[in-house]
DNA sequence: GAGATAGTTTTCGTATACGATATCGTACTC
DNA sequence: GAGTACGATATCGTATACGAAAACTATCTC
């Protein structure tokens, strides 16, 4: 424990925050899947710190729905059932259809540009399909629409979204390929919609409907 | 310590839980108003407990909003300047729209009467004007309209907005009153659209901009 | 051989202790 | 008299320790 503080000259950040980070990484990368057993004293080993930090980050992770804590049980990583994924995409639909709302008018040209480069890699990405990557720049070009949000709880809110969907690694685009395609040429007429200078009302309509026909998409698929 | 176990057998929820829910109450009750410097110690005193289940019932509720924390000071109840009163009415207008939406279709003939019922006595409350009771009434009111609705974590988010508002004692009504009697009209309206069947869009449309028209009365207020 | 029970092990929950850090007050200097 | 440096105090951050609950295992009985 000495000899974490001796070159950079002690730490900046508590190790709460610390093992926060790293759980919370963890779960988003897909190294704790969904059913985990998170056991604070492994954790607290590995992170080369005590339990009492690691029970902190915990419940933060559990105020913020990416761990079921049960009472002398303990943490396991939130698994997401099919209703799980459904009612997130749907959370998600609503507030990142809001944000990207409140977002379109502070968008520029560059923005547009940027988003409009990532489509591209993104439909390069449809043949020799790779769906991992295809989801990293889906984000991406997502990010970019509705990171200008003025409204930091909004925006908050469709992180949560965003990582509670991350720490399930099955990107829905695995399950369903055909959606990639309709998927691109609807982030196209976004883009326009944005460009063209469209009411807030018609922006939000959009993103919620494109978001909800990928959920759509994926119950297509599993109930068949 | 020892004689909280001895009749009831055993507490039944964890030292933790509880530090959690009587802080939280405190916070929304008001009794810890905004900008209330909580002192774990002092808390932890408060309810005979140490200090350990104290920081994790803060850690969850920094994680839900209601409380900052910043290391090596402590933690204060978060405050509700006017900008942080306008993203939370946003986000609530937004969530608590679509909560109410989707919970529509599940709104029977006796919660219908139930909401009247209420909303009558919210009109009755306009003489003799008592905020205070108006704003619970409102919030039963629309509790009323958007618990039905089946997705829990929309329902929760709402939730969690009024309870940030809750923190802030000084309801829109006490410094707007004019804006209860338009309130009570838009509610009855809000009722005759549920009954009638109207479609989720309209419906949303409908929650979202009655709780707009409150945020747009307070700025309006504030700006004068 | 199947089920129940007692014992063991693992893991959690909380208290206490102590070092670290920030804040406040006082004295000292220019 | 104003500003700065130093010391005291309050409060936080984390480690360790120990009791309690749950989970697992092995044995015993029918």
């Amino acid at each position: 424990m000495s000899d974490k503080t001796s070159a950079a000259g002690s730490q900046t950040v508590s190790k709460s925050e610390r093992a926060y980070a790293a759980v919370k990484g963890r779960i988003v990368d897909g190294s704790y899947s969904p059913g985990y057993r998170l056991v604070l004293a492994k954790i607290a080993q590995d992170l080369g710190v005590s339990v009492v930090p690691v029970r902190e980050a915990i419940r933060r992770l559990e105020a913020e729905g990416l761990v079921k804590f049960e009472r002398n049980v303990g943490a396991t990583v939130f698994g997401i059932d099919p209703t799980e994924y459904l009612y997130t995409m749907q959370t998600l639909s609503i507030v990142e259809g809001a944000a990207t709302a409140l977002s379109a008018p502070l968008i520029g040209a560059p923005d547009i540009a940027r988003a409009r480069a990532v489509n591209a890699e993104m439909r390069e990405c449809l043949q020799d399909f790779d769906p991992d990557r295809f989801t990293r720049l889906n984000e991406t070009f997502h990010g970019i629409l509705f990171e200008h949000c003025p409204n930091p709880h909004i925006l908050d809110l469709v992180h949560r979204g965003w990582n509670r969907l991350a720490s399930l690694r099955t990107s829905t685009f695995r399950f369903v390929p055909r959606r990639a395609r309709e998927s691109v040429q609807e982030h196209e007429m976004l883009l326009r919609l944005i460009e063209s200078g469209a009411s807030a009302d018609e922006i939000e309509k959009a993103a919620r409907l494109h978001r909800s026909a990928t959920l759509d998409a994926y119950l297509a698929q599993s109930n068949s």
